[in-house]
DNA sequence: TTTGTTGTTCGCAAAATTACGAACAATATA
DNA sequence: TATATTGTTCGTAATTTTGCGAACAACAAA
């Protein structure tokens, strides 16, 4: 049940393939705090919609949630969040493309 | 019609967010010289289908074509590529979670 | 001209994504 | 116990994604 490097960079950028989910990344990096309503309050769309995209975030590994009655604390799950920023550093740093582009 | 960075990234991400095009991505990376065949000969799906997934990272932006009859080649879009390392960069670097992660 | 090579596009089907309101669950409070 | 607050889950609809074979287009070679 391993999960390859490009399995999981595919699946960490599927996470932050949508507008919205990134928004929530970027709010959430800014704070120590943060809970449901918070998120819901920054974007212009229903409560079902922004819980969704954060059931992807989370199952992507790229946030964590707590719940504390009557609240649903929300964070960005450092472990994986390093991770995943070691993933794309690698990616992109791997090109060995010469100056000259080659199709032009 | 200017697309802020949220959405570029989300845009680039997206592209990414498929196995199959990571593949290709890193086939690209290794390399300077580069057409279909060669792609297609890397991955075990219909060329049908591989022309529709560099499609799409060619709409994102991270690779360019050039028909070189009878063959086409491909290769990194490194002006884009740059703007997404970047971009990614800033992205994970922003965190300014503390050490203590916040939903435990 | 006919044939072969190289990729793209078309048309289709199955599955996944996105978004919403309504209903629900869990917990506090009156 | 009734009521309010906070989010999740359900059910649905519209759109997008993924994958394929078949048909096609462009060019080179026989």
């Amino acid at each position: 049940m391993t999960i390859n490097k490009e399995e999981q960079l595919a699946r960490f950028a599927k996470a932050l393939g949508h507008p919205t989910r990134v928004l929530i990344m970027n709010y959430l990096a800014g704070l120590n705090q943060c809970n449901f309503g918070d998120i819901h309050a920054e974007l212009p769309i229903a409560k079902a919609t922004v819980s969704q995209h954060l059931k992807e975030l989370r199952e992507a590994g790229l946030i964590q949630g707590s719940i504390e009655p009557p609240k649903v604390k929300y964070c960005i799950n450092k472990e994986n969040w390093a991770i995943a920023q070691a993933l794309f550093a690698s990616f992109f740093s791997q090109s060995k493309v010469i100056n000259i582009s080659c199709c032009e």
